[in-house]
DNA sequence: GCCAACGTTGGC
DNA sequence: GCCAACGTTGGC
């Protein structure tokens, strides 16, 4: 796992190794220093396949070779797009699908507010991707990392499993990408057979959010990569079949992440299978076995199923034969391609396939249905989707609405979805490899004489005066089905950071994403050297099992010898003193020769650079005041896998506990760690931190101790009286450590009775000592009497 | 890089 | 000519 996050990476010339040193614990510096020479350096993939994946079938051969399995490959990426001739405007509706009147229709979002029709709430759909116990995860995204948003269907492994540090042991669940079986194999072209086979989009269309059930962790870190593979076994469709036929298609898998309860899950709820134009080079979707070009690109004779003939009335006794458009009460006009008047007064055989009759005067056409569909799918409920809501920003821009039509933009709900993503993923990776349908600022172009876009305008007037930059951003809101984001930018004025944070709500998963920017670092992708020093950061204490959120290198931390005694944890370091190079493994400790970490915990840390002061910055609106007066990496646990024996270490709610916690955002620099015991501990890893030497302890049945450089804070202290005897849910437990980080450890007092005057002076604490008191004292009463004393 | 603004185009 | 909305531009 971790190999393939150092795959994913591909970040080489990212840094220079640094010497790290835990802080706080001698106890184990050492074996840290160790484990940075058995750390095995993550193989990047810096010299990517010239522009395109491998076949599959390489992941063959590399079943116990950790480096190769490591790789990840990135799909084809055709930057050649083909020019077209300007199209523009509203695309053909007589190419739209049409809309089963089965199908639900959206109802328009009336009532609503604006924000809460931004964030898209109208219709859940099961999300495959995830489940609530999804665990654990990955950063989902690191700014300056191209491939580490949630979604990358352009990402696979090679190998799934491979030979990562933790997966020694053969694993006989593993499993090579599913193959599919054709049963048509008279009209299949093989090229396109092996084409689709090979496409790893088919398989990370539905796969590449695939979360992975904490309930049975791996034992040797293996089942998590290997689940992220459990696709659907995809039937044999006869490529002759029609869309229609394909989408309504059942799979059946019960390790398909749609799964519904009898394990069979329609094609049309999931995603549309991602696949790549071999014409155009844009991805779109799969429609069915051997689709290999957009709907855009595809024949006309590809494009539509049989016409289905219909007559309609055209006048008093004269009947149109035409094919099937259904119109809606809406828009009835969408949905009839080229009805001109002229066809009207005649009657038209327009029964022979597209592209058959008119190619000459299509090509054309075609270029223009190419560029004009590049906005839709053609499939997923937005696209599918013919009522404007009315609520949206864009809706209230229409004249219809009374808006001033200045955006000129479709409903928000009726946006494509895929397209959407699509942008929002390769927006985040090259410029070269972006999207051609999308816009693309061309800096390179002459101006144009005509001057186009915004006018220039100092002050700029808010059409949306409730969109602002620091409120609710609604750009994916069409995702609303799966993903909401909210965005909330922050600048720090006169400051060199900036902060972002992105809530993310993933049905329901919330959590908080915090992304640290330093200004003239922003570009971290025409300067990487800049961004490995530190100026891009991205802290989340989210776990996520999505491998396309692979951003850094594994961080291990070996938990071999954490005993549930409290008086170890104390000095339990997971902060790393001196800062490393972000991305790469910093340290680990050493593990076990024979690779099966009985009894361990090991936790996959990845070091994510600068400070996480955004949760003080955004606490201190709340109650939360940590001072950080520098800066300080902490370390994200992104996996923890347990590695203790049997099922009698496990509890089901402490790790339900943990699970939660590893998805909510915790004070800064609070980690939660799970141990043998169970014990589900929580540590301050920075060092700075007054509380970096305090250790919440939550073991079975929630009871908890709080113990302080070792020492276990008394009960009779009053941070117990001010929570509840067990922590039995998240929000105890940050009541808890907010209530910690307001406190400090009593310095105790000096004794000038013992030892001769020179010997160092040595501080001690009263026997009853409170450990932690209020920041701004010095010592407890305790200590404060026996000086006095 | 994001996004508001708007010219432009296809469909009717 | 109107409508819808795609694609482009420039500000931020």
């Amino acid at each position: 796992m971790t190999d393939e996050l150092n795959g994913a990476l591909a970040e080489p010339e990212m840094t220079k190794p640094e010497k790290t040193s835990p802080i706080g614990a001698d106890v184990v510096t050492d074996d840290v220093v160790n484990a940075v020479g058995n750390s095995v350096p993550g193989k990047v993939m810096s010299e990517s396949p010239p522009d395109w994946l491998k076949p599959m079938e390489e992941d063959e051969d590399d079943g116990g070779d950790g480096v190769k399995s490591s790789e990840w490959i990135i799909m084809k990426t055709n930057d050649d797009v083909p020019k077209v001739k300007r199209g523009r405007g509203r695309p053909r509706k007589g190419s739209h699908p049409v809309r089963s009147k089965t199908e639900p229709i959206i109802p328009p979002l009336l009532g609503r507010t604006r924000s809460s029709n931004a964030s898209g709430t109208a219709i859940p759909v099961p999300d495959p991707a995830h489940t609530p116990e999804a665990l654990p995860r990955k950063p989902q995204s690191i700014n300056h990392n191209p491939i580490s948003t949630s979604e990358k269907p352009r990402l696979i492994p090679i190998s799934p499993a491979g030979g990562s540090s933790l997966s020694t042991t053969p694993n006989t669940e593993f499993h090579s990408p599913p193959r599919l079986t054709r049963v048509t194999p008279l009209s299949i072209d093989t090229s396109v057979t092996q084409n689709f086979v090979h496409t790893p989009a088919v398989k990370l269309g539905n796969v590449s959010r695939q979360s992975v059930s904490f309930t049975e962790p791996g034992k040797d870190g293996t089942e998590l990569p290997i689940q992220l593979w459990l696709c659907p076994p995809m039937e044999p469709i006869s490529p002759t079949k029609t869309q229609d036929m394909f989408s309504d298609q059942i799979v059946s898998s019960a390790n398909f992440p749609g799964t519904t309860l009898n394990g069979s899950v329609t094609l049309k709820e999931s995603l549309p299978l991602l696949s790549e134009c071999e014409s155009c080079g844009s991805a779109f979707p799969a429609q069915k076995i051997g689709d290999v070009m957009c709907y855009g690109c595809r024949p006309k004779y590809k494009k539509q199923s049989p016409p289905n003939i219909v007559f309609r009335k055209v006048g008093q006794d004269q009947w149109e034969v035409g094919k099937t458009t259904k119109k809606t009460k809406k828009h009835p006009r969408k949905q009839v391609l080229k009805q001109r008047p002229e066809h009207k007064k005649t009657v038209k055989m327009d029964i022979v396939p597209d592209g058959d009759d008119d190619d000459d005067d299509d090509d054309d056409d075609d270029e223009v249905v190419k560029k004009r569909s590049r906005r839709m799918c053609q499939q997923c409920d937005a696209c599918l989707r013919e009522d404007d809501c009315g609520t949206c920003d864009f809706c209230v821009d229409k004249p219809k609405f009374g808006g001033s039509n200045k955006k000129k933009q479709k409903c928000r709900l009726r946006q494509c979805k895929l397209q959407s993503r699509l942008h929002g993923q390769k927006g985040n990776i090259v410029e070269g490899k972006r999207n051609p349908s999308l816009p693309r600022r061309r800096r390179d172009e002459k101006p144009k004489l005509k001057r186009r876009g915004r006018p220039s305008k100092k002050q700029k007037l808010r059409s949306n005066p409730w969109e602002d930059d620091d409120e609710v951003s609604y750009k994916d809101e069409d995702d609303k089905e799966d993903l909401r984001r909210y965005k909330m930018n922050g600048r720090r004025k006169g400051g060199k950071r900036k902060w972002k944070y992105s809530f993310k709500e993933e049905e329901e998963d919330v959590f908080i994403e915090a992304v640290i920017e330093e200004d003239g670092a922003s570009n971290t992708e025409e300067n990487p050297d800049i961004l490995a020093n530190q100026t891009s950061a991205m802290v989340s204490n989210e776990m996520h099992s999505n491998t396309s959120g692979l951003s850094a290198q594994g961080l291990y931390y070996n938990m071999s010898g954490v005993p549930t005694a409290p008086y170890v944890l104390g000095s339990v370091p997971l902060c790393n003193s001196n800062p490393a190079p972000m991305g790469q493994v910093t340290s680990s400790l050493p593990m076990a020769d024979d690779g099966t970490q009985n009894g361990f915990l090991q936790i996959e840390m990845v070091r994510v650079g600068s400070p996480p002061s955004h949760y003080t910055e955004a606490a201190q609106d709340t109650e939360q005041h940590v001072s950080e007066p520098q800066q300080e990496p902490t370390p994200v646990i992104t996996h923890i896998f347990s590695l203790v024996g049997g099922e009698n270490d496990r509890d089901q709610g402490l790790m339900e506990l943990f699970t939660s916690l590893g998805q909510t955002v915790l004070p800064a620099h609070w980690v939660g760690v799970m141990s043998k015991g169970p014990i589900l501990q929580l540590l301050q890893c920075s060092k700075i931190s007054s509380m970096a030497d305090t250790v919440v302890q939550i073991e079975k049945g929630y009871f908890y101790q709080v113990s302080v450089q070792n020492q276990p804070l008394l009960l009779m202290h009053a941070v117990y009286s001010r929570h509840p005897t067990c922590l039995e849910s998240v929000d105890d437990v940050v009541s808890l450590l907010l209530d910690l980080e307001g406190l400090g450890v009593c310095q105790g007092y000096q004794n000038f009775h013992m030892g001769s005057q020179r010997e160092p002076r040595m501080s001690v604490r009263a026997a009853l000592c409170d450990l932690l008191i209020p920041k701004d004292e010095e010592q407890c009463p305790k200590c404060t009497h026996a000086v006095e004393s």
